[in-house]
RNA sequence: GCCCGUGUAGCUCAGUUGGCAGAGCGCCGCACUUGUAAUGCGAAGGUCGUCGGUUCGAUUCCGACCGCGGGCUCCA
């Protein structure tokens, strides 16, 4: 009794049951040495899949995303085998693919050496080489715990445990056999491009009290060429590293005497400042008060908030006197307090408490990380209280101001996420149930991609992420807003409604840049360190000619100043091209050129770092120029 | 915090059978007076991350600690 198959030309063939999906690919004309897999009913499968029913089939290309999902996952087997190979003595545990690439987790006594890392590629090579036929068995699950028992793969024979199905799938390349759920390529021949990038320790199953693994990090692509372009990315997003940009513009630096605890030099300052007079000034039209607190505090605070279960270990405190007292690693509790000073009519709600006061954590040592990940930071943070009537206008509020921020930085690629109760939370369900339902209520309204991640939540409140993908095709959360479903409550917070009654207001957090430092770094790596021009730490640098010109040069700098323009002065005794560039290198966005020319008629000869010379011009129009380029969102 | 790697001049980096430490760029000085991405010459500059051990002798070998990098865990 024949079977009919549909392919994916829309073509249906009568065949036998059982026939594999290759032959059927081949029947239908839809075979060729790209093919590494197929896809039955939208299922990836072997390319040996026997078709059993009625079904269609299609074939996936190895360089298409399900096919490079295949050749990643074969590469990690690859490896794995290596390894069995040249340590038999270690145990192989779970190798999943991921962006790019793939790695497999190892359990062994000593630790892998990079040394190492370039005999196991060798040996992939040799395993390439003698394109051994990957074939898929299937094992009843006792069979197969038998197995990797007396293998002594222990890891697998656990993995094996946790799962339900009578049977399991085993998939066998000369004499390595792994426990997969597959598909794979055909044969170990058909991986075309492999390369093992990295070496890391792993905690086993992601828990840090379990042994920790070494992982074996790799990337393979479908052809060289593709793996020689990957590789030539990674090489340039180095260059685009916020830590050597910091270091090449002189924005920055991080001492062993403060470890986590950025040293914002002069320039750097200047980008710090700017965006927090930037966020002032919307403020002032978002109706924000700007506020600021104390830095220390008696550790009690954070009792009454709850962040000292949770979070003393990562806080710094000290003992003084007969208290506690410690610094603060965030500002809401002090807000609360603030809040409590006086008597609040539901007349004078919102109120929307904005601090940009620095903030002190003590991450783990080996989190720290240039400005992303740091002890001592600042936020561009603000506490709104409002009744519950409000609190829907108010997300719709914030939500506004963070769309026109990310106008201003030309950010396009936003998508939303929706985090959930935790585990360990605080407060009241009902108010977390109310408090997430208005969340997603918000988030599907502000026309960007939403999804939920489910008990992602801070332990006070359920909270909302604005994701912003960069040129380098990273994800970073910036702005986030948070209902607070215990503070208010704990900190007893009250306001008098139209009725005359008390009630708790409602709290809500929310940062639109997130910490300050990190922002300044993701703005550098996608940037390039080409910050637009009203962030520029130098608007211009004026480059003159000989010493005949110092003195124009110096007026020419002051004008500027005067304008309000940041301008510098380069009168070192050296030729024009080598002034241009170094202020090239410095990436400053306009040079100024002043010869006997210029100064003669009192003109500049402008050149901009992104497109060359523009034509000489008179001092006041090149003020003009400047100051109407150098505001926010004009250049991005 | 855990695993691996790493730490030499302001910066980028050389420096293995263990024997008084090197280059380029920059800084400083001199000459040149310069027209859109590097002018030439000269001089200065280093407790080789810190502490300890092995050794006649340690930048080099070993250990601990600190920092940094890549990951893991965590991230109010």
């Amino acid at each position: 009794m024949a079977i009919t198959v549909k392919t994916a030309d829309g073509a249906t063939h009568q065949i036998e049951p059982g026939t594999s999906a290759v032959q059927c690919l081949k029947a239908a004309g839809q075979m060729n040495k790209r093919i590494i897999a197929a896809k039955i009913n939208d299922r990836a499968v072997d390319l040996s899949a026997p078709l059993t029913e009625d079904c269609s089939v299609a074939p996936i290309a190895m360089e298409s995303p399900e096919g490079l999902e295949v050749i990643r996952h074969s590469s990690a087997h690859l490896m794995a085998q290596a390894v069995k190979r040249l340590f038999p003595e270690t145990q192989v545990t779970i190798g999943p693919v991921i962006d790019n690439g793939f790695y497999y987790d190892f359990s062994r006594k000593e630790p892998f050496t990079p040394e190492d890392l370039e005999r196991i590629e060798s040996t992939m090579r040799e395993i390439i080489k003698a394109d051994y036929p990957v074939t898929r068995e299937e094992w009843p699950r006792d069979q197969a715990v038998d197995f990797f028992r007396e293998q002594g793969e222990h890891y697998k024979v656990e993995i094996i445990n946790g799962i339900p199905e009578p049977n399991v799938s085993l998939y066998r390349q000369g004499e390595f056999v792994d426990l997969c759920r597959g598909p794979h390529v055909p044969s170990t021949g058909r991986i075309p491009a492999v390369k093992l990038t990295s070496l890391a320790g792993a905690y086993w199953r992601g828990d840090s009290r379990n042994e920790m693994l070494q992982r074996v990090y790799g990337t393979a692509w479908a052809s060289k060429s593709d793996l020689e372009a990957y590789l030539k990315r990674i090489e340039e997003a180095k260059q685009r590293d916020h830590r050597r940009l910091g270091q090449q513009l002189d924005l920055f630096s991080l001492h062993p005497i403060a470890p986590g605890s950025p040293f914002f030099h002069p320039k750097g300052a200047v980008v710090y400042n700017l965006l927090v007079q930037y966020m002032r000034s919307l403020y002032a039209r978002y109706g924000y008060t700007e506020v600021v607190t104390p830095l220390i505090y008696k550790t009690e605070l954070w009792k009454t908030s709850g962040h000292y279960d949770a979070f003393r270990d990562d806080m710094f405190l000290m003992k003084l006197d007969d208290d506690e007292y410690g610094v603060k690693p965030m500002n809401c509790p002090g807000h609360c307090y603030l809040f409590a000073t006086r008597k609040y009519s539901y007349r004078d709600l919102p109120v929307r408490f904005a601090d940009f006061s620095r903030l002190h954590r003590f991450e783990p040592s080996g989190t720290l990380a240039g400005l992303t990940r740091v002890r001592s930071m600042a936020q561009d943070d603000a506490h709104i209280y409002c009744t519950p009537d409000q609190m829907d206008a108010e997300l719709e509020h914030f939500v506004a101001l963070t769309r026109e921020v990310y106008e201003t930085f030309g950010f396009q690629r936003v998508d939303v996420s929706v985090q959930t109760r935790p585990e360990k939370f605080l407060g009241r369900v009902e108010l977390w149930d109310a408090a997430e339902a208005a969340l997603q209520r918000v988030a599907e309204r502000t026309g960007y991609p939403v999804t939920v991640l489910p008990g992602e939540g801070a332990f006070y409140g359920p909270k909302i992420g604005f994701d912003f993908r960069d040129v380098l095709e990273r994800s970073w959360t910036l702005a986030t807003v948070q209902i607070d479903c215990a503070m208010p409550e704990r900190f007893q917070l009250e306001y008098v409604t139209s009725e005359g009654s008390v009630a708790t207001p409602v709290m809500l957090h929310r940062a639109v840049l997130g910490s300050l430092e990190r922002f300044i770094a993701i703005l550098l790596e996608h940037t390039a360190g080409h910050l637009p021009l009203w962030l520029a730490p130098v608007h211009a640098r004026v480059l003159t000619l000989t010493e005949r010109t110092e003195s124009y040069g110096r007026e020419v700098v002051e004008l500027l100043r005067q304008a309000e323009l940041r301008a510098e002065l380069d009168d070192r005794n050296e030729k024009l091209g080598y002034k241009i560039r170094e202020a090239q290198l410095q990436k400053v966005p306009y040079m100024v050129v002043v010869g006997d020319r210029e100064a003669a008629d009192r003109m500049v000869a402008p050149r901009q770092s992104s497109g060359g010379t523009m034509d000489p011009m008179s001092l006041d129009t090149f003020v003009k120029h400047l100051k109407a380029e150098a505001v926010p969102g004009r250049s991005i």
